[in-house]
DNA sequence: TTGAAGTGATACCAAAAGGTACCCTACAAA
DNA sequence: TTTGTAGGGTACCTTTTGGTATCACTTCAA
């Protein structure tokens, strides 16, 4: 599944994977690490890890019997940029609020 | 429902809503309005507004027996910041490709 | 070479999500 | 006052999603 806005925003969607995305951002962990700080199966874990990694968050490599999971910020840069076009809006608002206080009196 | 990262995020999540947003950026629209760009009924777009209010991305006022829905860029603020803790990493890693190539002769 | 640790994969279950159909109320215009 | 249109709400269906249990495969170490 080729990383794209649908598959990073859905990836977004669930909690246990932000929190997953947080972990990494302090280095690269196995599945088996990652584990410990949740209240669920390992099975359960590695399905969202499958889901991150659909959506271009982390990347993989395996040394000897380990799998080390990555954070991959690339993924993120898109969905960043697509609620960057929105910014123009609150920005409007704010020049728009100004004036009206500014034209006040 | 109050406005929060998890509410926004599962908002975002979905490609229908993701159009409403792009859509409402061109000014605000009734439900029957924004209905006639979806191959879906008015119930089902209803359904999307009511998950993106409860992200607080929308906002709505009534005029008669209208119902016009606007876009609130507000919500996707935090939204925007939560992926921006993560740029420092996007730009480790450039940095550190930088100085690999520097160093590199 | 035997066994424990780390992982992958699959079948299965319950809950949530996306969607439709249908019925109700409100309002605007004739 | 009637009639058509905009909208709210809900029951219901199907698919997806988050989770567990379980089994098989690989690797490292004694």
């Amino acid at each position: 599944m080729p990383p794209n806005i649908q598959t990073g925003f859905r990836a977004l969607a669930d909690p246990t994977r932000r929190d997953i995305l947080h972990l990494l951002a302090g280095g690269e962990q196995t599945i088996a690490g990652l584990t410990t700080h949740f209240d669920m199966t390992r099975a359960a874990v590695k399905k969202h890890l499958t889901v991150l990694s659909d959506g271009g968050l982390i990347t993989t490599r395996t040394q000897g019997r380990e799998r080390l999971n990555a954070l991959d910020p690339n993924g993120l840069e898109p969905l960043r940029d697509w609620i960057g076009f929105f910014e123009q809006f609150w920005d409007e608002k704010l020049s728009n609020l100004k004036s009206a206080i500014e034209s006040k009196d």
